[in-house]
DNA sequence: AATATATGTAAGTAAGTACTAACATAAGGA
DNA sequence: TCCTTATGTTAGTACTTACTTACATATATT
């Protein structure tokens, strides 16, 4: 063995390996990544990872994990007493600032959600679709114009990641100029 | 070998495999689709296969090739002689169709450019938008609105990727709605 | 009837891959 | 100094998978 000084504490080294699967992962989605690859990234030995983690799934489940906690509860606890226009401004700019941030892990769970269901199985979609709409029912905006304000604030929301990211300040005054449109 | 009526002529059994392959990549991603299972899903050997594409590579390419030919053509061509707002709005009707009726394999092959990008090679989303970004100068909207009237536009093309699909009028009235809201 | 074409079956090869076992060693803490 | 813990190396196993070879047979064409 090497003299060198890359040893760690155990939880350090986990969390090293999770951030280094991670970025593995979203480079060759879960089919296309070999554990090889993974230890190669963590500059690690393979057999070291297996010291942490029983399998492959496991390590991608723990990857992607963070992000799935932290989805959705933060902005429906703060936008609490707010009024329901600026509620759902308030939730739009937090799911989008959030989205934006992660957009790489979200395509990521997009996609295995649709590929290996068993790793990671989650409806992203009909989830934050269904706040949308509950927020906008209690804006009282009308019936016919529902569909139309949901896919486009859907839209909106899939656009972040997609598209080039902007800063934050821009995506507030993006979303101000939406729910303006909404709810003119 | 089995009396049975299945024979084919070459071409007949070409552009079945070609459909039952695609089927079994939207369904698997690229990675995750073996040969094998092509083979059972066209209902033939898997030798078969390989006597009519070299490689599961060329399978995946020839199979996606159709969206990628007809993707772009059609609209510009069709929309010359229409008035600037007019002609976006034929435009966003007709990729929104498009787009809406094929959203799988547009996913797949989004999907593909990112972890295997040697079998597929599109920069779909920057594709769109640069025509986009053509169709709305001509229209002589303001440079302030531009990048929010693209992102509306983009973020509407890609909730059909993604939300349930709806029909072709209510897309057109969609359409119109948004046309509306960006030029006001 | 003779020939060409489409398909099947059986068997196999070579490479890749998730995961394990056994043993060795370096570093840190007691 | 002793012991524990983190890591490496080497080797291997069992399985999957893209792709091939050889041979047989059913169907269509001439």
């Amino acid at each position: 063995m090497e003299k060198t000084n890359k040893r760690m504490t155990r939880e350090e080294r986990r969390k090293q390996i999770l951030e280094s699967a991670l970025k593995v992962f979203i480079e060759k989605g879960y089919n296309g990544s070999t554990t090889l690859d993974i230890a190669k990234k963590a500059d690690i030995s393979e057999v070291t990872l297996f010291r942490y983690f029983d399998s492959k799934k496991q390590m991608f489940m723990e990857a992607i994990e963070p992000i799935l906690i932290t989805s959705l509860k933060e902005s429906l606890v703060e936008s609490q007493g707010l009024e329901p226009m600026e509620k759902l401004e308030y939730i739009l700019k937090n799911r989008i600032k959030f989205i934006s941030e992660h957009s790489e892990v979200i395509k990521l769970i997009l996609m295995e959600s649709q590929i290996n269901p068993e790793v990671a199985d989650f409806d992203f979609v009909r989830q934050i679709t269904s706040i949308l709409k509950d927020s906008i029912k209690d804006t009282g905006i009308g019936l016919e114009d529902e569909d139309f304000s949901i896919r486009l604030m859907m839209g909106s929301i899939l656009s972040f990641l997609y598209l080039p990211k902007i800063k934050d300040n821009e995506i507030d005054s993006y979303v101000e100029k939406l729910v303006d449109t909404i709810s003119k």
